[in-house]
DNA sequence: CTGAAAGCGCTTACAG
DNA sequence: CTGAAAGCGCTTACAG
């Protein structure tokens, strides 16, 4: 007998919650079982958090009072008093992106694999409402930060770095991180794709895109198109921006707009196959010949693109890997591990198809 | 002086976290912050959570010292010693079907108009992983529960009626719900096509749908039209099971499939428009004339939808609004106030468009 | 293998 | 408006 408190039956009234002395609701604690079980709480502790520790006498004795009970460990106490959480924040700008949700994806199922729970904030690409969310995730002393892109207020960086934990910045590649990066370099991709429109013949190219300063990834590309372009001579650039998110309906409209306003243009790089989509879309509705009168080219490479007719030259981006290897080297440095590279540029590839 | 330790200079070397006696790292804390300001922990508690209850004096010193030191609140402390959460979990079959998302990100601007923020996880149509989360999350003490659907383990059903927090189902409208639930009938949905269909004059109508077992919402749309066929007489259904996620690749094979080895039907009702779009795409390019050789309708009025050729019959759901009442419902009950009502039925919209 | 003590960083009453 | 005491529910050393 551990308890001073006589204990007849595990379930008697006397081990269920009740209120505490500060006057709220208790719920079944570690306490509760801990007597149901008549063991010390330690015990009890350890039972569930290293099971082998424990002899299987007591062990099953306090499974079955975890059992009879409905004990839920409450884990903000075992984080403080452990300062361990095993909940990651992820921060991204935007969920209706699908690339972002398979980044997520990637990033959910390694983590998820080792234990860890995510805890998502999007940003809806304001980098104020990013710094309040780091700050505010930070406060949960999480084991490391996963957030992406490399452009960040000065307090969001200063925050991260202060916060002496392990970083992984992804979706874009570049020199200067906060600690670790995971991505690729869309200025690279935006010349690439130039370098394809130019050896096809297209001289007069357009990029179309939609708040391009929250969506800076979206600019660099266009950055370096218009740099390519620049340098090789003989053709030249015009930059459309929408408004509206980046959906088929955008590129749609687009279209129709550009067609109309520029009928110089002869090829579009549009900032996403979404908006690629709706525009080859429109096209066929208005029997508008791609690539005859005007070529049609998307960006990430999701599934739609090899259906449309004609089918949309795009750029492909392993978005799942850039979640996997970001959670990856994460863990390895939560783990005390030290990752094989601290910055890793997971590439691209072009995909020459009929709208070119 | 509040303190025993002589403070001169807020940022003195004494003030700074350090390693405290259990041997671990100890970030800046409210201790710190209130010696460098010289007033109590409590004090500074308040100019926090309450700066009206702190005088402009006060308030001024501690925010600065707070700037100074860099402080960010453990909210894990605090959760545990107010007993309170600002985090809502939102747990949801998948996050590769945008209809989630959408719910989500309903969910996700009411939640955090108020203050809150959201603890996301996916269960990936498994009804134990589903459990597991719950009772993970639960353990965070959270001040409700949102999550998708009506069927759950019996376990999940008991665990979160037993932590006596509000909990709102959403996506399907049903009789019997844990708590509260905002959702539309899929079995009426179902139904609502099948009647647009026969009305149309079709009379051998597939279901395509994949992993049925997992979304039985898709599931309950199947058995509305198929019931809804029966009644009616004159004509009968089938029903097409693909393996794989519900993409545009599913509709655009199932198509080709099912034409070579059904070439009866002369209808389909694909369970979500992204397949649907998928099966359009493919009778464009192969050629088959829709609704002439076979109709086709989706499910959820995704933009998409309305931008290929022929523009697709579907049923728009009204998605954000399933997540922003849902948010709404649980955060009035949060704040002890009672919902209007437990249960909403948010409804769907039919659109007969060209493709059918 | 098991336990008594102290503490994680904050907030809730209760005083003044 | 401001503060000293006690406690939230768990875990980390330290003993045995």
């Amino acid at each position: 007998m551990l308890e001073t408190t006589p204990v007849m039956d595990p379930m008697s009234a006397s081990l269920r919650p009740r209120e505490s002395r500060r006057g709220r609701r208790t719920a079944v604690t570690l306490n509760h079982v801990a007597a149901a079980a008549q063991v010390s709480p330690i015990t009890v502790s350890r039972a569930l958090n290293a099971p082998e520790a424990v002899s299987e006498t007591l062990r099953e004795r306090i499974n079955a009072a975890v059992e009879a009970l409905g004990y839920v460990p409450n884990r903000m106490a075992g984080a403080l008093a452990s300062a361990k959480t095993r909940v990651i924040p992820v921060i991204v700008p935007s969920l209706s992106n699908v690339v972002f949700v398979e980044v997520i994806e990637g990033i959910q199922e390694t983590i998820e694999a080792a234990g860890y729970q995510m805890l998502l904030g999007s940003t809806d690409y304001d980098l104020d409402r990013e710094a309040a969310l780091a700050s505010t995730l930070l406060g949960w002393a999480p084991p490391g930060v996963l957030l992406a892109g490399l452009r960040h207020l000065p307090r969001t960086t200063t925050l991260l770095k202060n916060a002496d934990v392990p970083v992984v910045e992804f979706m874009e590649y570049g020199a200067r991180c906060i600690d670790m990066n995971v991505g690729l370099s869309h200025v690279q991709a935006g010349a690439a794709m130039a370098a394809h429109l130019l050896a096809r013949g297209y001289r007069r190219i357009g990029f179309v895109g939609t708040r391009m300063c929250g969506d800076y990834r979206a600019r660099q590309r266009y950055d370096g198109m218009r740099r390519h372009i620049a340098e090789m001579g003989g053709a030249s650039d015009v930059l459309f921006e929408y408004p509206g998110g980046p959906g088929q309906d955008v590129g749609w409209h687009a279209l129709g707009d550009i067609l109309q306003t520029h009928p110089d243009v002869d090829a579009l790089f549009f900032a996403n196959d979404e908006m690629a989509v709706g525009a080859v879309l429109r096209a066929q509705r208005d029997g508008i010949a791609v690539p005859g009168r005007i070529a049609i080219a998307g960006f990430n490479g999701l599934p739609m693109s090899a259906l449309v007719t004609p089918s949309l030259t795009t750029i492909t981006s392993p978005r799942k890997q850039i979640g996997e290897q970001a959670a990856a080297m994460l863990l390895s440095r939560i783990d005390g591990r030290c990752p094989p590279q601290r910055r890793i540029d997971v590439g691209f590839v072009l995909q020459p198809r009929s709208s070119t």
